[in-house]
DNA sequence: CAGTGGTCTAGACCACGGT
DNA sequence: CCGTGGTCTAGACCACTGT
């Protein structure tokens, strides 16, 4: 191996961290980086790609290649499994079905499955537990139209996150944070106090064939989602 | 062109979708399937190491190359420069400065920071506005033996959020999401309720040559983040 | 040891898009 | 138009690791 492309990368890095390349600047095409180090063009050209799908570098067809202004940052979170979450804390994980029942969906969830007013879809409630203590709350609306096996399971033995999960891969969807109080209800069944602050995710998921499920998760506190730069 | 890695990668996301390819399953060789195909193996391999950047593939040399049973989900965010973000929505910015002084940090940002007890840092407290209304409360300690030009800055002009990201580049950080309650004082500055639940981020990046800053943002509701999947 | 993925090379053609 | 990046090919050698 003459000159592995990682080495050629770790030094496109060196050049733009150390202003080599000054941000904004044109810098020189892959045939001219080529004859500089040696090696072949698609060499060069596996580094620079990696370096552009990173953020770092703005390429264009005949216009070249520049170093971008302001790099994007960005932070990624996985989506656990909630059982699994619950299982790398070293905890025991629990499940427990509170609600479960077709009903009318409300105006503002049948908007973010994009749904006709007054349908019906199969509304459920399930506290997970890590330890016996209450970790997660689910509220959740699956659309029986996309995946009806669903009303055929026992959802206390299985929970509906881990069953979609396996059952009902998804190829899109929304998902948002926020921050809400604990309302009386609440409180209860995630033996908080009320009025406390949770973290609240919301989900909704599809495939091609319409939406499946949209969900919200309240987060007992003091979760914290935590991740690296 | 005779095949494109694209057409040959979509070509797998089908069998990997329609379970022509079962999950758990070891999948055919590099060189099979470019003779199946009639294509390079490389262009194969191109289409296979892109599905397994994104987790839905495992491969392992002589080991071959897996489906994996529960591709993880990943959610990104971007990190926005707090200016960028409000001119985003069509607002206005403004930004306060409310303190700014040479504190010894208290133990727990120091930890986070890992710095010797009793160490002194630039402490800072600003108000970002979006058309005049609070949008994001910043406390910020920063490492001035890293940053010393900081101290020489008028932060009421510039966010100190703002300078931070073009001049102290960052090679890595932690960052994480929880949710608080507004104090009294915390609520004056935002304008919001006292108990209020805010979206509170904190994060703590540095450099090569150490730590540079530990920031804790506390969002005026009802902010949100969001993404796709 | 041997099979599989990982990568490099040289040469070629193509697509985009700035001038 | 034509320079630049995007990609394909065929062939080769290497690195890792299961058996």
């Amino acid at each position: 191996m003459a000159h592995s492309w990682q080495k050629i990368h770790s030094e496109f890095v060196r050049r733009i961290r150390e202003r080599d390349w000054q941000p904004g600047e044109l810098i020189p095409s892959e045939s001219d980086l080529a004859l500089e180090l040696g090696c072949a063009r698609v060499t060069v050209n596996r580094a620079l790609r990696e370096l552009a799908d990173k953020g770092f570098l703005d390429r264009k067809r005949k216009a070249g290649t520049r170093v971008v202004l302001n790099p994007e940052r960005k932070a990624t979170f996985v989506i656990p499994v909630i059982r699994l979450e619950v299982e790398e804390k070293g905890a025991r994980y629990g499940h427990r079905l509170l609600q479960r029942e077709m009903q009318p969906a409300p105006a503002d969830v049948l908007r973010c499955m994009a749904m006709a007013i007054g349908t019906e879809l199969l509304f459920m409630r399930a506290l997970h537990l890590a330890d016996e203590s209450p970790f997660v709350l689910e509220e959740r609306w699956v659309n029986t139209a996309i995946v009806p096996d669903i009303m055929n399971l026992d959802l206390s033995r299985i929970s509906a996150n881990e069953w979609l999960v396996n059952n009902a891969p998804f190829s899109g969807g929304d998902l948002s944070l926020g921050a809400c109080k604990a309302d009386g209800a609440v409180a209860r069944d995630l033996a908080c106090a009320v009025e406390d602050a949770l973290l609240e995710t919301r989900r909704t998921t599809w495939s091609e064939s319409g939406v499946i499920t949209a969900v919200r998760l309240l987060h007992a506190p003091p979760y914290r989602l935590y991740t690296e730069l």
